[in-house]
DNA sequence: ACAAATATTTAGGATAACCTAAATTTTGAT
DNA sequence: ATCAAAATTTAGGTTATCCTAAATATTTGT
């Protein structure tokens, strides 16, 4: 049972979105906007997908991984995870360069690359966005993260994700001068805008940011 | 023009079949007997591929890769050998395991990709079995080599390439205790049937190689 | 509860890449 | 030079994946 990249993409879609929504189905609307295919042809591939058993599927009544589309979806994330620590660690891309290069090489088809590509880069937790990268046997191990607009004052804490992953977002991230995995601390917060000034371990000087940027931004307390 | 991986295995085939036979030109049965298509759709693909102006074509006498044909070809033999050292040199598979996954990773597309991966993999020269690999600009350095074969008694020579590369070859040959790019020394040669008495200059003891399988070994005479 | 708005599916088609069978062209042996 | 064999192309079909337009089901506002 190998699946078309096409196939592999529906499926990550609809992991995707139930998982980021968490919620228990997805619509055909939300895969048609995510996938940039019509709600029609969604449809048509859902008839399939159901078919060959990857998902729960009641016209009308959007859809649901079973088992074994739930393990094509990991096995799908943590291919295109590994390959994205692989770009930025030992190609030395940028953390907003990796993704459409990922979203091609999460297709290529061999258990045993993935295993020996795991044990290469140390088998790495996190991918460079800080997503979680599911171990061998599938498991996530998720993360106690909160969104930084949610903190408080004199708060420490690692700065280990974002929730936007656009090229923009994370070129701001960059040029912030933030890095993942760094120690911060807030400094102070502008009660009247949110703004949040935080003070990077690492750094002398403190940085300044707007409150739209940190509830994109994940910290783990400490 | 971003060509799909199958236009780009018929690119590909086509280069190999001209350039290792050494003529101008692939014909349709060859084609499909390499790629394992029916002749009919050899032929249907070939006309899509002179409307994209990547061959030249007249109906009923063959092929050849026009001048963008053959450029195209060179890179993906380009990625296709590098994604083999890297398999090989990185992640510590052995020779005869990693064509097949080189076979995927040679139609992923990014040019930056390739770049990096050859200054991680600093600029290699000749793949896993010791084929060259085509620099940035798509030249590719063929080394002078002989088949062992035609050597005599007292040459000394470095092993390098394969003139076969199916498993069972590359296993027999790493059976014997050859490696790519070792010295090794003719020490004598039994006019009867061809076996050939090798001294490896790593080692104390010395092989023999049946004067089949020196057919297919490729070697630099010092 | 019901009509309008929204979401989804079905019908009918297109394209890429295959296939089998039939037709056509080239080759090669007399 | 001729004609059968071999090679190749054409004709007609299939499947996966996508699309537009039309039909249908669900949701929502009153
Ligand atoms: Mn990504
Ligand atoms: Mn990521
Ligand atoms: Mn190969
Ligand atoms: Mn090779």
């Amino acid at each position: 049972m190998p699946f078309s990249a096409t196939e592999e993409n529906y499926i990550k879609a609809i992991y995707a979105l139930t998982h980021s929504l968490g919620v228990e189905h997805a619509n055909t609307n939300q895969l048609s906007s995510r996938l940039n295919n019509k709600a029609a042809s969604v449809s048509d591939m859902l008839q399939r997908l159901f078919e060959k058993k990857l998902i729960d599927y009641k016209k009308y009544h959007g859809v649901k991984l079973t088992k074994k589309g739930f393990s094509v979806a990991i096995q799908i994330v943590r291919k295109h995870r590994l390959w994205e620590v692989f770009l930025v660690e030992k190609l030395n891309f940028k953390w907003d360069e990796v993704h459409e290069i990922a979203e091609q090489l999460e297709h290529i088809q061999s258990e045993e690359l993935v295993k020996r590509l795991d044990k290469f880069l140390h088998f790495p937790k996190h991918d460079p966005h800080g997503d979680p990268i599911p171990d061998i046997k599938g498991i996530v191990h998720e993360l106690k993260q909160v969104e930084l607009n949610t903190c408080k004052v004199k708060n420490k804490m690692i700065f280990s994700g974002v929730k936007l992953h656009t090229k923009e977002f994370l070129q701001h991230i960059s040029n912030l001068g933030l890095k993942l995995r760094e120690k911060i601390e807030i400094i102070h917060i502008t009660d009247f805008d949110g703004l949040i000034e935080v003070k990077i371990n690492s750094n002398k000087k403190t940085i300044h940011i707007g409150s739209k940027t940190a509830s994109h931004i994940l910290v783990e307390l400490l």
